[in-house]
DNA sequence: TTGAAAGCGCTAACAC
DNA sequence: GTGTTAGCGCTTTCAA
């Protein structure tokens, strides 16, 4: 069978070069030609040369598998997003793939689909490949979940939700705040009909937006009723709202996502409602879509290239053992951008 | 140093567990073990009994590093994809992940990113990585760069393109036939002032569909003259199509992907070009917000799912060796879908 | 400065 | 059925 291999390999072509055949063709061990590849400056210039001259003639490539198996680390990182996502994390996943290039890590893409449990395959095929550490996007897993993998003892960056533990750091935009800050102005200017939409994605996300302008409502001694709720029986946010618009108008709307904002906005014009003349609207996350209606919707510029891009950061200095890095639960900053679909 | 180690493993709390501890604790050899993990059947019921108990009590998750090293295969596979084509590669990607989980394969993302020519940095990387398969979205990379992953003898699936050789097979849909079918039937008509609008991001696809109405046009006895290029100093589409069409109107304008549509629609308007009354507006590719914007942009249906799916299948089944899959070359179906912006 | 050799955790002959 | 052992390709002591 041994025999068969390599006879398999020898049809196939071309065997594939180990270090073993650079260190013969160059004429040294294969301990030397390891501190070639690896940069140790206790190498020979002279000796480095024929090496190299090897590596450069067999046209060798290190094997990433055996290095990880000597030297106990991948050099790769799991990333974990919410299937279907992707419209909204795609900046996310360029800003964490562009860092990870730049520190060579490699990023091992899973999903998790909505509803279906089985999160805990994915845990269990994280920790059998072994990665070095695991970035989470969202609150798809649950907190027993991630203890789970704490418990591997593996670095985890969590993206979207301030959390931290002994080996948990998170980078995250303060919605809360975000919608507590403009409900307090829309409060101050005497605006009081103000309803938060639910986005049955993000069911996090939709808690805080709610807890934001509660928060706000408390400070002005009033009390926030206004988080609408989709029923289950409405397949779309558009069916829902048409239907919802017939009998209900407010003076702002808050939605969670863009698509959720046009959504109303074509509800709203169905039933007659101007906006932002009768009704104003607002939505948190937007894509290069939101440049593309009209009106265009008054959103906050979270900075979704920097959430993916700052967690791999914050993941490699904990892979570095800067011990002060665990455990950090780093803020970044949102900007409120007024368009047309307010006032 | 490897005291060092191990005194490490001990502070760090839990030494990770290999098969040598399990089979340690259920008082059998590591070979048992590992038929046990692989499900072996020539091992008697009691003793994989005691060996599962083990497992299951020492928490044992079998290293894919070592088994990758030992088997000489990964059971992962490369995915690389234009870096920011998240918006319309978001359904393959789900597709492919679905397959590839089913088939428990790992999946390492790559991104391509626009203009730099680090494109062999990545493919050194996925030689050194040792991926069971490579699949490429797109044609991003040229035919040498993919004869130097074919050297490796890696299966490679290409997704967009329709290209095989030994080891190659694709998953594409004909955009060139759609534009045809349809661009005859406009001719037909009688509409003879046809538009395609380049799409700088895609050269590839561009010039598939303006090969689509050309030929449409041939076989019409007419020569076809209606691709329009972008200028380089337009930064957007809507920017230049904004000034175009102060200048230039046409019956018929065909656009790869919606938001390039989006920005002729808003183009149009701006301009009091009525759609689809002066003008009829088709793409190829769209996305959710397609069903979002007034009026909606009649579009092909683009089997995006299944695109990575059948994707991923493809690769499986070359992966085990099935020969008759090599070289294929699959083409999905699409579908005209008119809607608002066509008469 | 270099080489020999012992692992890293697992699979698969081969022997019993 | 089960155990022994030789790799898989690399890193890293330890000696020379």
């Amino acid at each position: 069978m041994k025999q068969n291999r390599q006879q398999k390999d020898q049809v196939m072509k071309m065997k594939r070069v180990t270090i073993y055949d650079v260190a013969n063709y160059a004429g040294v061990s294969l301990a030397t030609v390891s501190r070639v590849i690896n940069g140790s400056d206790v190498v020979r210039g002279n000796t480095r040369q024929k090496v190299e001259e090897a590596i450069e003639k067999l046209g060798y490539k290190p094997n990433a598998i055996a290095q990880g198996l000597a030297l106990q680390k991948t050099t790769t990182i799991a990333l974990v997003i919410p299937e279907a996502s992707f419209t909204y994390t795609g900046q996310v996943i360029n800003g964490l793939l562009d860092v990870a290039k730049i520190d060579k890590y490699n990023v091992m893409l899973h999903t998790t689909t909505e509803g279906i449990a089985e999160i805990s395959d994915i845990i269990e095929n994280i920790i059998k490949s072994r990665v070095d550490g695991v970035i989470i996007y969202n609150d798809r897993l649950t907190q027993s979940e991630i203890n789970e993998l704490n418990q591997y003892n593996i670095p985890i960056v969590i993206i979207g939700n301030r959390t931290s533990d002994k080996k948990i750091s998170s980078v995250f935009v303060d919605t809360e705040r975000a919608v507590y800050e403009l409900v307090k102005e829309y409060l101050e200017r005497g605006v009081r009909d103000i309803v938060v939409l639910e986005d049955r994605k993000n069911n996090n996300a939709s808690r805080l937006m709610a807890n934001g302008a509660a928060k706000a409502f408390e400070e002005a001694g009033l009390s926030f009723e206004g988080f609408l709720r989709i029923p289950d029986e409405y397949r779309t946010t558009y069916k829902f709202m048409n239907e919802y618009m017939k009998t209900h108008r407010h003076e702002l709307m808050l939605a969670n996502r863009d698509s959720q904002a046009f959504a109303i906005l074509n509800a709203a014009k169905e039933n007659h409602i101007e906006i932002p003349t009768d009704m104003e609207l607002v939505c948190v996350l937007d894509t290069k879509y939101n440049s593309m209606v009209r009106p265009e919707i008054s959103s906050f510029a979270i900075p979704s290239y920097d959430l993916g891009s700052v967690s791999m950061r914050v993941m490699t200095k904990m892979l570095n053992n800067e011990e002060e890095e665990n455990g950090k639960e780093i803020e970044l900053s949102y900007l409120y951008t007024p368009r047309q679909s307010t006032k």
